[in-house]
DNA sequence: AATGAATGAGGCTTCATTCAT
DNA sequence: GATGAATGAAGCCTCATTCAT
């Protein structure tokens, strides 16, 4: 049923999903879907919840892995990152529209921020060891810019044909190493100083 | 009346957005509102309608004055197209409701991409004076990844308070410089091609 | 004004007319028709009246034409009087388009209902003259019969290309003479009492 | 349901009849009136078609019991016709209603004709045998004038008291019958070639 | 526990009427 | 007196939610 919510939030948003064509999806009825969930706004957060769950365990899993490898090799972990939030978004083909939904509905904007803040907070110890002389403020501004980049790069690349997306995948990739490699070569070189 | 129709879909989204609110806000009746719009949908066209000039209007003018200064001094060039765009929405306080609605509503998600696009074409051009390497698909590519990540970027520090929007104004910009030195340097680079 | 009342009443019908046409039409504004009329139902109710006017006298022309050749003539009494009543419709084509609303319009039915009501009233002394021995109360009812036919069989001709319709005409001059001829010439016969 | 939007459009008239009081009057919710018909214009029709359906199918048992008794007893077919609808007038009192709305409503009014013309055109053969030598076209206008009259004789009747009504429709018959006498009798007298 | 018809609050839209210019 | 923009009540319709079966 959370599946039926999701794909039917993700082809016609929030507020134009009905709750009785997801319950049709789920070939249920709308009675069912109330026995689970009190209002349609509780069967989003359920829906939203699962994919704030799922993308955080990809997180964990991806970040366990590097680190067991060592920090040294942070190219690497930038790679794999990117490369396992693009392969969730293709696997789970819904993804991609609750994040939509996550981030484009106003009301659940705060959501969306909050998951991309988190992952950005799990991040900064990462970015501590690499690049240790970077201050406490300036390497929460780092993980942000490093993980909304990444995610609106992501949802850019989604929404373009499979052979394109894939080119952009790349860019991104190459994006983010560029920027990363300023505070790891030359620590001191804090863009935001000179701003 | 845009202008109250701007601040109200910015806040509550295309959908939640009611006719009567909007007319409230500015300070009108329902009936007004009809008398210049037939529908709700109109009524956001042309919100939507409005942003897109001004941004491509602001998009001309940047451009205008940088190739009058030469393609060589392309890092000002983006630096200073970062600071239009910031600007903008600065000055205008509603247009990021707008940016917001136009990406986020699933029926006018196309032309949100519709504008990135323009400007990415409109950029197009630019990139091969100063790449003149590069072959045409990945001129198209290197645009969009220029334009997306700008726009997020600063959709992004607009939700953030202003001391720290600097600070990720200041970080998109080294990023961007970052990305595009790689083709300007060494032009062959092209990721996509290792990816 | 009322020219232009008359012509929107009748394409549009009451309630789908508005006011706002029927300024336009008259080439004035709505605020010079409500000068003159208090509200729509009023500028209707004048049009209306208007009609009931016209027909009025048209019907005493025909009956003091019909009387000064004398009674027994009473076939052409009735040729002429529809083809009277023919003739008004098609010289004011908007004619028609106030009957259809006057008894089309349920509010209005019973005005319609009284033009009808009383061209009946003023038929009855007639046929006194013509059939002295038929009852007050069956003399009603004849000349009920004959005006109400008269008005539908013209109605619908109205409906019908212009060479259709003459045809019509003739069969309702045919029609309600051999009506009528059972009471001239066996004033014994009131179908009524049979029924 | 139905029921009572026949009822409500009869009182009130298509556009009066608001959808609210119809559902009260069918004692249910405007939602429910909506699982069941896309929108009012659809209820309307459907009221409509049931009426339609009835005329249709009472005016066939007539005929068919008529047929089987010979056309020479064209009088009695008349009679009875003419006392079958008044029958279904006074029996589902709604009908008027009904009847009184697609006539006058201008939308539907042309399916009102139709429905008229039909029963004409269904009539069309049966005149055929009873006078051979009349023209088709002008039987269709014999068949026409028939339907027309005895629709709106009808019509009238019904808005009188009952022993009126009565009579009227006496002298309905009284007039078919004398009207048709002069196309039976004396086949070449059609009224309008002397028009 | 499952169903899906019934409910009615609330949104969009129209248009008779008013009133400042 | 003329105008026509402004007003807001009222109608149609949708859909989240409930509840009898």
């Amino acid at each position: 049923m959370l599946e039926a919510a999701t794909a039917v939030f993700a082809e016609q948003g929030y507020d134009s999903a009905t709750v009785e064509v997801i319950a049709a999806r789920a070939e249920t009825s709308v009675g069912s879907v109330y026995q689970f969930f009190p209002n349609k706004k509780a069967l989003f957060e359920a829906v939203w919840a699962q994919y704030l769950d799922e993308t955080r365990a990809l997180f964990e899993t991806v970040l366990a892995q590097s680190i067991a490898r060592g920090i040294a090799d942070w190219r690497t972990l930038l790679d794999e990152s990117i490369d396992a939030f693009w392969d969730l978004d293709r696997t789970s083909k819904a993804f991609r529209a609750v994040w939509l939904n996550g981030q484009h509905s106003v009301e659940f904007l705060a959501d969306g921020y909050a998951l991309n803040q988190q992952i950005a907070t799990r991040l900064s110890p990462l970015l501590r060891l690499l690049v240790p002389s970077l201050k406490v403020s300036q390497r929460k501004i780092v993980a942000s810019v490093l993980v909304e980049s990444m995610s609106s790069m992501l949802f850019f690349a989604v929404r373009c044909e499979a052979k394109i997306a894939r080119k952009i995948v790349g860019e991104c990739k190459l994006m983010l190493r560029r920027y990363l490699e300023v505070y790891v070569v030359d620590p001191g070189d804090f863009a935001a100083d000179r701003a």
